[in-house]
DNA sequence: CATCGCTATATCGAACCGATATAATCATCC
DNA sequence: GGATGATTATATCGGTTCGATATAGCGATG
């Protein structure tokens, strides 16, 4: 799940982790409250499979571009980029800050985990997968939206709703969590409906 | 989490792990579809730490019953509970049922766990702590939901609402978000404000 | 009576979280 | 100008949780 963000992440632009973390935070709702503790884990990992590349964004003066995007290393500097590998010896080393730029073994993985139909049964990996639904095709948009919907709907049967014998507390979380499935139910609704108009004919972006 | 989740659960009634799993499933809303893969681990620990203790249920053929409340033991059994031992040889033991009851050492843990204000930052710690309720003291029970209430009110201010750089999909879903949070305070505001008026003299329940 | 589906327990590896340590950079105030 | 504190940044550790999988008894349906 994480391995999918990152990626969607740095189809964008090269990162380091710090700026995902952030991204993840702002962007793609509050939800994600990502801990360091899971992304520089995976960012180890996809180094080691091959989907990114850690590039020692040392800041060597030089690279006038990492535009805007590119995490911003001030300016000159850049000398002692090398002197981290003896970090334990008396030399204070500037700790390297570590950019990561996506692969095509990456874009290709991103692919396949964006379209893999399995494991969005939870909220967090879906609204992730919304979010970067541009990158997908309008017909596996449109089935990723369907099959969300046929979800909640299915849930929504399966409770009994506002079961008497719970004490006032238990109730009333039981209720307004079935109040938000119902909520979620009517944006997909609105969702689908706009992907629908966008297929037949001229693109209409989603509303809302 | 699970511990608190659990310990309260038992405080109900005894249960065995797949119960307990249904229970969180159905009256604790249908966020926490809890994996077996930790309730057990979760009951096992809780065991060794002697807040709970497991009563072998052995079931033999009688209880037609499974009657609503406390796990069916239905009644004359035992006598192979102890064949588990020796699973791996032939014979066919029963799987024993393991039923689990709560110990005064666990209620203790359970009034700490529950009253602890820290760790409650995600929702759902939250909603379990408010669907055990009813276990706080009226005071404790406010400060829980007004805790609660600012945090999402400084989360509301943090992001700069509905930014128009991203695209319309990352765009709805952090839209959808944010409406959820707006929505989850104004139902917390429900809830101070009949606990306000439960404190004030007679008691009335929470609305909705 | 065979097979299917539900109840039930259990375990394994991987993912993820929260806390913590470490450091460099930057702002600010004295 | 230099002490102090906030922010940016990487990293690791222990423990919890998840998802998949294995096992097995039991009731119903055909």
């Amino acid at each position: 799940m994480l391995d999918m963000a990152i990626l969607g992440l740095l189809e964008e632009r090269d990162l380091h982790g710090y700026e995902i973390r952030r991204q993840l935070r702002d962007h793609l709702g509050l939800l994600a409250n990502v801990s360091f503790g899971s992304i520089y884990p995976a960012l180890t990992r996809l180094e080691k499979s091959g989907a990114v590349v850690a590039t020692e964004g040392g800041s060597t003066g030089s690279d006038p571009g990492t535009t805007a995007a590119a995490p911003p290393t001030g300016s000159l500097s850049g000398e002692l980029a090398v002197l981290r590998a003896r970090r334990h010896t008396g030399t204070r080393a500037r700790r390297g800050k570590k950019v990561y730029r996506i692969t095509d073994a990456g874009r290709q993985l991103f692919g396949e985990l964006l379209a893999d139909a399995s494991s969005a049964d939870d909220a967090r990996s879906f609204s992730l997968r919304l979010a970067f639904a541009r990158h997908l095709a309008p017909q596996a948009r449109l089935s990723l939206l369907e099959r969300r919907r046929a979800l909640l709907v299915q849930r929504q049967g399966e409770s009994e709703s506002a079961r008497p014998d719970l004490d006032p507390y238990a109730r009333s979380v039981v209720q307004h969590t079935a109040d938000g499935v119902a909520r979620d139910i009517s944006w997909l609704d609105s969702l689908i409906a706009s992907e629908r108009a966008g297929l037949a004919g001229a693109r209409i972006e989603p509303v809302r």
